[in-house]
DNA sequence: CTCTTGACTGAGG
DNA sequence: GCCTCAGCCAAGA
């Protein structure tokens, strides 16, 4: 029996999975649809090992559509060049028309 | 066990 | 819209 910790990160990496392409999400909103909102922080920490996994980390953000974890990934600018190769438009770390590319798991799943 | 840090968020000024 | 404070939970020293 896994304790529910271990749950949530697993749900975490599947929610950030079904991301769509082009859309982007962020660490509160998942967390929301865990039933967990009050442990954003957590998501981030999950996403520390979605480097082994096949998880577009570079699509979730904070609520800002700033790019926060961007330190995580190679290089310094690694994600959002991601972000740009899928139609993403990104200037200095801030996501731009975030609003309209923002993919909320709660709402759209 | 206690303290610090962190890929966060909401509320108040 | 920006800055600051507090709450949140887990892992590491």
């Amino acid at each position: 029996m896994q304790k529910e910790t271990l749950n949530f990160f697993e749900k975490v990496y599947q929610v950030a999975k079904l991301i769509p392409y082009g859309r982007v999400t962020s660490y509160g909103a998942i967390a929301k649809y865990l039933g967990a909102a009050k442990s954003a922080r957590m998501v981030g920490y999950a996403m520390n090992g979605s480097h082994n996994k096949e998880v577009p980390a570079h699509r979730v953000v904070n609520r800002k559509g700033l790019l926060t974890g961007k330190h995580h990934f190679e290089g310094t600018n690694l994600m959002q060049q991601l972000l740009e190769s899928e139609g993403i438009k990104v200037k200095d770390l801030q996501i731009q028309d975030f609003n309209k590319i923002f993919w909320d798991p709660a709402n759209e799943l």
